[in-house]
DNA sequence: GGTGAAATTGACAAGAC
DNA sequence: GTCTTGTCAATTTCACC
């Protein structure tokens, strides 16, 4: 698919606050409020917006603790792999994950409540799950940035 | 804020689908529209839900390249991490920047079209900041998992 | 805390330019 | 591909439990 200018505004607003009426955007795009609903539903059809969601402020349900875990498996077998990945996947502290390259196989981003949480999450998670050779954390001190938007 | 097990499904709904009607969701929770409705006000009030958003498949956009960048910055002074993280904040193609322990002082997660586009970065934009010291770049071979939602 | 009905406003479909 | 009109369904307010 091939964005024109007025896409790529429309992509960019969409990407700042979903829930601005069509109205408010044709104002914004010069455009008929049908105009901004039609290329709404293009987009939407052809997949490029994938999915429209709720953002929650991490602070106010005790969610500040954010770590990147780096991990190295044992071996590298096709079934170790696709376990690793499956089981990493359910992990509901693991926001997400990264096979990578580099010195290490995959960088895990992790939230939770606090250090002790943190913890609790490598021992009784984590580190449960077979196949990790080693691991190393780094903690975040502050959160310079933090988007969803991708500049088109 | 004290969230019950209602708001709780709650947030975990609109995180998934912030697009479902008060309707759907009074379905989901076995509560009035209107029950449903003053919940949100109250979540979006108290600053709990911070904003509303469309998501954007990557790959549709040509922004396919995932790479993670380690900074360690040559000095520490007030006036040069305020000014690096000012700068970096402003680089459309980093989504992602936090403030480590460890080794390095800064991650960033970088979105571009592919290599060359990563290489035109670094030459061109980041390295143009001053104060960096060295840095070490991790290309994402494969994204996992990745998720905005987080388990209240 | 919750409901149900009325008023307002936006989303959506059909047809013309 | 965009605009105008008209209908329907949503959000929002309000009176009440």
């Amino acid at each position: 698919m091939i964005f024109d200018d007025i896409d790529k505004k429309l992509l960019h607003l969409l990407q700042q606050d979903s829930k601005q009426t069509n109205k408010e955007l044709s104002l914004k795009l010069n455009l008929s409020v049908t105009a901004v609903y039609e290329r709404i539903k293009k987009l939407e059809r052809e997949g490029v917006i994938n999915k429209y969601v709720a953002l929650i402020k991490k602070e106010k349900i005790d969610k500040s603790f954010i770590a990147f875990c780096h991990i190295k498996l044992i071996q590298h077998t096709q079934e170790y792999v696709v376990k690793f990945e499956k089981d990493v996947a359910n992990l509901e502290e693991v926001v997400e994950c990264f096979h990578i390259s580099g010195d290490y196989d995959y960088l895990l981003k992790v939230i939770v409540s606090d250090m002790e949480a943190f913890r609790e999450f490598m021992v009784n998670k984590l580190t449960s799950i077979n196949h990790i050779g080693s691991t190393h954390s780094m903690f975040v001190i502050n959160e310079v940035k933090h988007t969803t938007a991708i500049r088109v």
